[in-house]
RNA sequence: GGCCCAUUCGUCUAGUGGCCUAGGACACCGCCCUCUCACGGCGGCGGCACGGGUUCGAAUCCCGUAUGGGCCUCCA
């Protein structure tokens, strides 16, 4: 994976990095990433080190050190001398310039999208060293590729057009050209590139938005690739296990934030309470919430069936940490007396826990003559500020009984108290 | 403009000449389950860009057109 330092890592090239990844962990082989900087104006200070984290979040990890293109520069210097003396490239104002063939054909077969080939006459004489004696990409690239032993090129397709320049450059040396897969781009709903109008774009803001790394992978490998007619959920492991490069399709692929959302409530949901508990603790402190740690773990079973993201944890069961807004507190029509009953039913219950408060509210419904359904909508609104909640006897049991008689007095404009 | 790449339901895809009256998933709609919301179950809607070939037979092969995209920088 070879990107350049010019900014946050795109969830388009992540998913490139990410094929890297599978290719090279399903074949035993190592993942390499390196950082092209060539372009010394355009880099972007703490590039670097978001790319890295990006991709460790991700759980891509490398093999060996990260390497930076501008440390060959002399490297490229002197090869570049020695095709300038062989007569494969020549000077053009202090620039060097390769000469590429003028006719027949260049072509490989690439692994994505078979035999490609481009007339040598349409290739023009690329800069191998600028003026000031950097290296160009052109040069660079495909010379670390040879120096670093790299045998899978796999990267966007937008570099299709300069292969046939770096396949010529790697054959001038005396060296093989590596195997190429050119993978499409990641498109937005309205099949442009995907760009920040469009949604999260960043590695960064999937994990702010409480995604789960192993769901967004998962997405992530779905986006112009498939195991067969009919998997949908796997965890890194299996996609290891069964990623081959000839799976690869070759039309761009629109992401789909629906379908991300859905992948993402069903890894979610099939975490252990435990490790799902883990994440949800981990989620909240790095978002900076101070929420009690061990009612956040009593609060993540029941949300667990519930959200599709950690992101929404805050706002589904905040009510358990904080007052609610009495502006929220709206009872619909007749809910009032049915708090009111709520409220001196509940008293009495003891131990104040979920069994307990579902026998006394549904006796209490019965009573009433009220269905479920509309009896618990005043008590679920009076207790946790909505009409969307976990489920309300293990909330209420959560919110303590002095919390939850509090509020329902609140609701019921203080006259149960 | 030149060269190159792509084109199956709205979206991601299966499909490599007969197994396809095109399969799955997300989304959407309906029903069931149900304390809300989800989950789950059942059902539905919906597609081979177009035109020519090749073949007994084409989503699948060939050609053309259209549409989208990439590159054409001493950017990567």
């Amino acid at each position: 994976m070879a990107p350049s330092p010019t900014g946050f890592l795109h969830i388009g090239n992540v998913r490139t990095a990410l094929f890297n990844w599978l290719f090279a962990r399903h074949e035993g082989g190592e993942f390499r990433l390196r950082i092209e900087n060539t372009d010394t104006n355009r880099e972007v200070e703490e590039a670097t080190q978001q790319i890295q984290d990006s991709l460790r979040w991700l759980g891509l990890d490398w093999d060996g050190d990260v390497t930076f293109q501008l440390d060959r520069l002399q490297d490229c210097a002197e090869i570049a001398r020695r095709l300038v003396e062989e007569g494969r490239a020549y000077e053009d104002e202090g620039a060097i310039r390769f000469r590429m063939p003028d006719d027949g054909v260049t072509a490989w077969d690439d692994a994505v999208r078979g035999r490609v080939e481009f007339p040598n006459d349409k290739l023009e004489d690329v800069v191998l060293v600028r003026s000031d004696g950097r290296p160009t990409y052109n040069f660079a690239s495909p010379m670390e590729d040879v120096w670093d032993g790299i045998t899978h090129v796999i990267r966007g397709e937008d570099h299709i057009s300069n292969t046939p320049k770096q396949i010529n450059i790697i054959r001038a040396v005396g060296a093989e050209p590596p195997l190429y897969a050119h993978v499409s781009h990641v498109l937005g709903a309205d099949g442009k590139s995907l760009s920040k109008r469009h949604g999260s774009v960043t590695v960064d803001e999937f994990r702010h938005a409480g995604y789960h790394a192993p769901a967004l992978m998962n997405f992530l490998a779905l986006l112009g690739w498939s195991y067969d007619d009919k998997t949908t959920i796997m965890s890194p492991d299996e996609l290891i296990e069964r990623f081959s490069l000839d799976r690869i399709v070759p039309s761009p692929a629109t992401f789909d934030y629906e379908k991300l959302d859905w992948l993402n409530g069903m890894h979610l949901r099939a975490l252990s309470p435990d490790e799902y508990a883990d994440e949800l603790v981990k989620f909240l402190r790095d978002e900076g919430y101070d929420w009690d740690e061990s009612l956040v773990r009593r609060a993540a079973p029941i949300v667990q069936e519930k959200i599709e993201r950690f992101g929404q944890f805050p706002d589904f069961a905040g009510f358990l940490f904080r007052q609610i807004d009495p502006e929220s507190v709206t009872l619909p029509a007749g809910g009032a007396p049915v708090v009111t009953a709520a409220h001196e039913e509940l008293e009495r219950v003891e131990p104040f826990a979920a069994p307990e408060i579902e026998a006394a509210l549904r006796g209490l419904a019965e009573r009433l003559e009220v269905s479920p359904r509309k009896a618990f909508e005043p008590i679920r609104i009076a207790a946790t500020g909505s009409k969307v909640s976990p489920g309300l006897f293990e909330s209420l049991e959560l919110l303590g009984k002095d919390e939850t008689l509090r509020r329902l007095s609140a609701a019921a404009g203080g006259a149960a108290a």
